[in-house]
DNA sequence: CGGCCATGTAACAGATTCGTGACAAGAGCG
DNA sequence: CGCTCTTGTCACGAATCTGTTACATGGCCG
């Protein structure tokens, strides 16, 4: 399995339409999260810091295009490409879609395959760390194509488990992700397990850590909230 | 049968032009990926580590032109050359098509044995340690044209197979190999065969390598995932 | 201080993954 | 045909990983 696999939100009303989507994005390897409106969205954007979000114009609730519009405002926004999906095809839309800041557009009803190729390119476009270079916290360094993980050079001895934690920590340096936020993340949406376990995973990877030399708060406990690194 | 064959990415969406390609490719000694689009291009450029690509101008999805300006703006795309296939003959289009990096062009209909030629010479350009001379990783030493390896002088004694293996993973140090990746490019594409064959011959591969005094961690495994030369 | 909840972590059992010897089938060859 | 070398599969044990539990620790608040 990849070593953090590209996280993706799903912001569409329509029941059928969030389970397409899903259901292909999941084949294509992408692990999904679903939204139903726009403040759903706006709740999982936060919760689930997605790599990517595939957004419906028409939304109950907050819009879609408002919804985008947050998302490109944030300073983290920039890194987060957004897909906009309409059913209108007027081209004063697509420049409408566009000009909130959307990164690519697409009009229903579309080619999956499309949509799954613009997908690819956008995540490609921007998370260049993920598909080949690394990823670097510090005297922390992942190398996700060798499955190699270390600390100033000294070597982390990790199991796959351990490893995608990590990875997922790194993604986001600083951002404190909930218990469940990282059961969903690292183990998968299917996964039926206590929150304890995560303590357990994270006291592995900090003795891994230690064993390495690196300082002992590297992995912090924000109490009650969950873990973060740096 | 080549030592370490090198390894062609066809990108091509007409299926005839694929598989004559890929007939007359692998009369020649190369084993050969096959493409439909731009999409699955991007896909199998990770997933096979290709040598080479022969790369249509038009595609769905992803283009050509975009493909080629992708890989060569990679850290490792300049090893990795690409020749442009197309149909269009305006001579504006072939300035276009060597602007975006790509190492040679060929209009269609082109003489098989021209490209097989151009494909040759590229693959000597850039390749000179599998084509002619060695290739060296440490200690570590294979001539693919003596059909030779050997560590610190010391001769390996390996079957075909365990030779393809260890000149595949020779050929990207570090990088994870899955055991379906290896038995495509070490078997073959039409290979029917258990992944557990692959840890019989890294088992065989490292036998050979302890008796010639390699260190034990030189082929690593990574759990659930695949191996790794160093 | 004492109670309460959140967290750290050793330990255990179970599950998964891997290493490798054994064996049989096939190819090549004299 | 015998012999040797190579190869694919199997099976068993070893190594490693995982989730849960239990208990210890530590923060927070009255």
């Amino acid at each position: 399995m990849s070593p953090a696999r590209a996280h993706i939100l799903v912001v569409e009303d329509e029941a059928a339409q969030r389970e397409i989507l899903r259901y292909n994005l999941e084949a294509e390897g992408y692990s999904v999260a679903e939204a139903a409106d726009g403040d759903e969205a706006l709740l999982l954007l936060e919760e689930e810091a997605p790599d990517l979000v595939l957004l419906d114009w028409m939304l109950p609730g907050v819009s879609g295009i408002e919804i985008c519009r947050r998302i490109k405002r944030r300073a983290s926004g920039r890194d987060l490409p957004v897909i906009m999906l309409s059913a209108r095809s007027e081209e004063v839309d697509r420049v409408r879609g566009l000009e909130t800041g959307a990164d690519d557009y697409m009009v229903k009803p579309f080619s999956l395959r499309e949509l799954m190729a613009r997908v690819r390119l956008q995540l490609r476009r921007a998370r260049p760390g993920t598909m080949g270079a690394r990823l670097q916290y510090g005297a922390l360094l992942l190398e996700p194509e060798a499955h190699r993980a270390s600390w100033a050079g000294h070597g982390l001895k990790l199991g796959p488990l351990e490893f995608r934690l990590l990875s997922t920590l790194m993604e986001h340096p600083g951002r404190v992700w909930s218990r469940e936020s990282l059961l969903r993340r690292v183990w998968g949406r299917e996964h039926d397990h206590d929150t304890r376990t995560v303590d357990v995973h994270v006291a592995r990877l900090r003795k891994a850590l230690r064993r390495a030399g690196a300082p002992a708060d590297l992995v912090r406990t924000i109490r009650s909230e969950g873990y973060a690194l740096g």
